[in-house]
DNA sequence: GTCTATACGCAGATAGAC
DNA sequence: GTCTATCTGCGTATAGAC
């Protein structure tokens, strides 16, 4: 069944009951599994929302969005780190769920659909806006934005001298120089047009 | 002790002996846990190591080397698939042997330095030759090129239709499209000189 | 080298007292 | 709501026969 390297014990020790009280308030151990998953994916959701709804300006939305994520991942860190000393990396437990139980696995499959449709709207609005490379296709990188910050905070809890919350500034700058716009918007490609018609008609002349 | 998900009867069934002789080969389970540990890493490294050396320009280079970190998760998934139906990601695993023992700690953390050395010196190769961005630092940028692959292979476990062997064309362009160079090098600067240089020769005559 | 038999501990889970 | 007592099953591990 579920979290195998959890036990009931642990659990009860922890919030200071004994294991048979943990049985007066859920059916059985999977019944814990299921709404703990269900609790981290919606505070992470509301974190998300609440970031979007707050920012501005297109950086603005990614950058926070983003944040969101690191954020919620440090929140957990400190929740549990003040017991075993270590920072926790939720993917495991989100992969072990989606592996044991497909309707939690429907669930986490929502949820990362979402978070990379809300990452295509922003990218799609900065690409209005000239701030983001046109020629990277929004889909794909929604995604793959998703896969580097996992990758990060996969990273980040092998190593610990990598802090994310520390480096996070120089992080969300390479982010840019990979794909911040080349172009400068169409204010200077009509510029340029001018140019080259001021140049055809100074030829014919 | 060890990973818990996997008992001694299930690898004893797997290769076909009973619980008991597994004890004349392995003194106990964190041994086999161990050396299961070890022999990934090395066929890791001897895959990267491999790759490498057979590639001729950076661009390759980077690119046999990206190749051959999921072209080993895919063999493991399949190797593994066989019998359990789901492809493996080996991160956790990783993860798990890190958290519970300290010299395997340490032999990941220099796998994952050994890796991002690796692909510092291809980026620095190619920053030489004008082939990625110059004002993406190579340190930095290795890290995240590492993340951005170990994510996108974690987020292919999760989601099936995401099989990074089809889609691995799409992945490398839009990775140059992020990382290619902006400037297009002294080769082309020198042409650019030369014309101006003709030119204001032509407008000096 | 591989087996059967067996020891011991801890897991999840239930019954029933307070 | 929380407890003590107890059940059952599976885990790792060992002893000793073939």
């Amino acid at each position: 069944m579920g979290t195998k390297k959890t036990s009931l014990t642990m659990i009860a020790d922890e919030i200071g009951i004994k294991k048979p009280s943990l049985y007066y308030h859920f059916k059985n151990k999977e019944e814990i599994f299921n709404e703990s998953v269900e609790y981290i994916l919606g505070s992470m959701n509301n974190r998300l929302h609440d970031a979007n709804k707050a920012s501005t300006s297109s950086k603005e939305a990614l950058e926070a969005v983003l944040s969101g994520i690191i954020g919620f991942h440090s929140d957990l860190s400190v929740f549990i780190g003040e017991l075993y000393q270590k920072p926790v990396n939720i993917y495991p437990l989100l992969h072990e769920a989606s592996y044991h139980f497909p309707e939690l696995g429907l669930e986490i499959k929502n949820h990362y659909a979402e978070l990379q449709e809300q990452l295509e709207q922003i990218i799609r609005r900065a690409q209005g806006e000239y701030v983001i490379n046109q020629r990277l296709s929004p889909d794909s990188l929604a995604l793959e934005i998703i896969a580097w910050l996992e990758g990060l905070i996969l990273l980040s809890t092998f190593n610990p001298s990598l802090d994310l919350n520390t480096i996070r500034q120089k992080i969300f700058s390479n982010l840019w120089e990979m794909i911040g716009s080349r172009e400068s918007g169409p204010s200077e490609n009509t510029f340029r047009k001018k140019i080259a018609k001021t140049i055809s008609l100074g030829t014919k002349w």
